[in-house]
DNA sequence: ACGCTACTGATACGCCGTACCAGAGCCTGG
DNA sequence: CCAGGCTCTGGTACGGCGTATCAGTAGCGT
């Protein structure tokens, strides 16, 4: 019987968990991740199977796989811990608190911009990983460097990040919509436009990433006027 | 064959294609969509099937389900938007803009508490179905009454906006893990208390709805922050 | 009375997650 | 050096899923 699934009490995630240690191995965990993060990528959230992850790695039975994993969610919550480490960027030299923060949340939102999977598995898991947890402490030092204390801090911080996780869902719930239309950004536009009664071209500005009035915008923009009005020890 | 699916185009979600009209129906959409919710509220979004929601109207097969709806998508995208109707409360009476947002916000932030899996639906449907878009326009014209115009008002909406919805979701997410561990959350807290090095009292005070340091507590404190923070023609 | 349409109920297809099992290879203790 | 017991492979199987399909039926408009 495959090792993983032995654990007595499953805790509901991975990080919870012992990781099975292993020798023979010829397959790692790693490997087996980041083939799920790479097929998320090409083929989004419904196109992961764990057959289809096997047949990626070229061993012909899941077993296999249920050796470094006790099931397809600790895969889901690995592959998501996995590519917030891209959200890890250094923030000293970006100058103030505020810049840093700035530089922090977008990292995050760009992130969960290239990886819309991930963000669709936000409200499912909660955050555990390593990863998830050094992205919000770093939030919290510069945040308690900037001197927020106590509960000013956590409110501060919930603001902070809060705020990059709505943006993105909300990001993220375009693109998996628009996705399932199977058609191109640019059609679906025109053709959701008609029943919205939206001018396609307005639908487009709003929703093409590139657009001085698209997503990305609203992100930086939205999260800079939460920035400016933080203040240390604003409240009593 | 099933009306609902002729469409040409399906174009991601129901709220872009015209409801199939109907005269015989002894099934109508709204019954459909009330059996999914209640499912949904006690089983979880994992616990819901055509098949079920089909036993629980009483109907043997789930072809009569697809003649109302095109597809489990299309359900789920009305049941979603169904339970947003919950959070449409009149605000006039509140007090000032900042209270007024307040009181809107904490009325989304407690629905979505209430239906964890609708959270989980969030990233993956876009906001068109005419609740959503109330909530939102609801927003808007609490913010442009303050006085805000323009770019300023969109930020102000987004920081005001996808901070409930992060709220939500990082909420869900810990619901949703420890639902999924089949624990009571006591239980829980222990158990997962023991594998973080966290005080199970502590970990317990901090999930508890109830609790002063809990969830809810933590978003009306970082909601009136940025509230405070918002004024009106800030920016340049 | 007829035929069309909206519908019912059943069945079927191809996927899914995952359990199970027989065997293979290797590691270790005697 | 061998025996036993690991870890791991590959195959198969189970029950459930979304949804397509199809033969029948009931009621309505003419």
């Amino acid at each position: 019987m495959a090792r993983e699934a032995d654990a007595k009490t499953i805790l509901g995630s991975v990080w919870l968990r012992a990781e099975p240690e292993s020798t023979k191995a010829p397959l790692t965990r790693q490997d087996i991740v980041d083939a799920a993060i790479q097929l998320l990528d090409k083929e989004g959230l419904d196109g992961l199977s764990m057959r289809r992850v096997a047949v990626e790695l070229g061993t012909a039975a899941t077993s296999a796989l249920y050796w470094r994993v006790a099931n397809k969610n600790d895969l889901l919550e690995l592959a998501v811990d996995e590519i917030l480490a891209e959200a890890l960027v250094p923030t000293e030299d970006a100058g103030d608190w505020r810049d840093q923060l700035g530089v922090l949340g977008l990292a995050a939102y760009e992130v969960f911009a290239r990886h819309p999977w991930a963000t669709q598995l936000l409200a499912s898991h909660a955050g555990l990983g390593p990863n998830y947890q050094s992205f919000t402490e770093q939030l919290v030092e510069i945040l308690a460097g900037a001197g927020f204390k106590g509960v000013h801090l956590d409110a501060a911080v919930s603001a902070v990040f809060h705020y990059v996780i709505g943006a993105a869902v909300t990001d993220a719930a375009w693109h998996t919509t628009i996705q399932r239309s199977g058609l191109a950004d640019q059609q679906w536009a025109e053709a959701a436009g008609d029943h919205l009664g939206i001018a396609p071209a307005t639908l487009s500005a709003y929703l093409s990433a590139d657009a001085p009035t698209g997503p990305a915008t609203r992100f930086s923009t939205g999260l800079r006027v939460i920035l400016v009005g933080l203040r240390p020890r604003r409240l009593s």
